[in-house]
Formats: structure tokens, C-alpha cells, sequence
DNA sequence: ACATCATATAGACGTTTGTCAATATATAAC
DNA sequence: GTTATATATTGACAAACGTCTATATGATGT
């Protein structure tokens, strides 16, 4: 687990909004471009970031991709944190 | 509270370090410059990262300034991210 | 006042990042 | 196989970032 990664990930408001956005609900890249004010090449970019450190999982179903929160990436995450305040 | 701003002081492996550093004990600038490969400024340019989104407090001790932690920032940073694992 | 030590700021520079338009790939439907 | 739809990749480019050297600021002690 790279923490570094995970922490550069959501830093960069476009990747926290989509962050928050798959909080609520599973969504596919089609989904989530209607959301944003960014071009398709742009979200595509973001999600790599999101997917690479594991704190987004991507599942291929069929023609598109489904998005969602790595829960226990984002409790890994958590826990290093934690540790901080102990 | 700026929340990406917290994430990005936290996703350069330097800050990461000095955060981890100070988790140990307070130090300052010269002490964390004695455990870092960099120079003076470049250690001020991270530590204003660092101060400015709030989680490093600084306060001034005669002719040095002490870092620490602040427990409280990190509390709330955490509070944000328990938020995407309910 | 002057010298010294700790930290901050300014300016320069190469690297990384976020963005786009254009194009490629992959899947599904006809 | 062609067409349509969803996503990824490439190449270009401006902006932001991390680093340095040189210099400034500010506090202490003599």
C-alpha cells in the first residue's frame, strides 16, 4: 500500500468530488462524466489515478466500467492516519 | 477546513517524512533539517505546506520554532475520511 | 552596533500535473 | 462486418510543484 499515492490521489479537487460522488453510489465513467465539467480523456486521466492506488475499484460489465470505493483501501488508509493522533 | 489541501500537504514523500518525524516528538527546523537530504529552503517551503492547511502547528520559541502535530487537524481529517467508509 | 544563528523569501529551473483534441481499443447490436 | 457506444491512450501545452543558490529577516549574545 502506498500511502503517498493514496494521499495524492484525493489531493486534487476534481478527484475528491468524484470520490465523494462514488460515497453515495456505485457509477460508471459515463455517469460521473455527466457530473463533472471535464472532457472524457480528462475523467479517464483521474480514475487511473483513483484505480492505481487502490482506493477505487473499476469492474468491466460488459460495455462500461462500474466504479466504487475500495472500502478497505480507504480503511488501510484510516488506520496510517490514526496513527498520528495516538 | 481545507480537506484537499490536508491531502496534498500529506502526498509529497518529504512532508510525508517530516510528518512521521514529528509523530516521535516535536522538533525544529534544525532538527528535522538534520534528518532530511535537503536544503534549509526547501525544508521552509514544505513546513509552510505543512502549517498553512493546519496540520503542523508552529509557534515560535525565542530564536527557533517548534513543529507539532496537530492532533486536532487530524482528528478532523479523519472524521472526513470514516465518512466514505459508513 | 555588530556578529551569529534560525528561519523565511525571491528568483531560477527542470519535472510533474491537469487539461484538451484527436485517435485507438473494446464491446455490443444490427 | 459495420455501426454505435464506452473507455483508454497519445501528444501537446500551460500551470503548479520541488528543488536549489543567494539574500533577507529576525532574534540573541557580546
Amino acid at each position: 500500500m502506498d500511502v503517498v499515492a493514496c494521499y495524492k490521489a484525493l489531493a486534487d479537487p476534481t478527484r475528491y468530488a468524484i470520490f465523494r460522488d462514488l460515497k453515495e453510489k456505485d457509477l460508471c465513467a459515463c455517469h460521473l462524466l455527466e457530473r463533472l465539467e471535464i472532457t472524457q480523456p480528462t475523467l479517464s486521466f483521474h480514475m487511473k489515478k483513483l484505480t492505481e492506488c487502490g482506493l477505487v475499484l473499476a469492474t468491466k460489465d460488459g460495455i462500461w466500467t462500474r466504479y466504487q470505493i475500495n472500502r478497505e483501501m480507504v480503511q488501510s488508509l484510516l488506520s496510517e492516519l490514526e496513527y498520528f493522533v495516538l
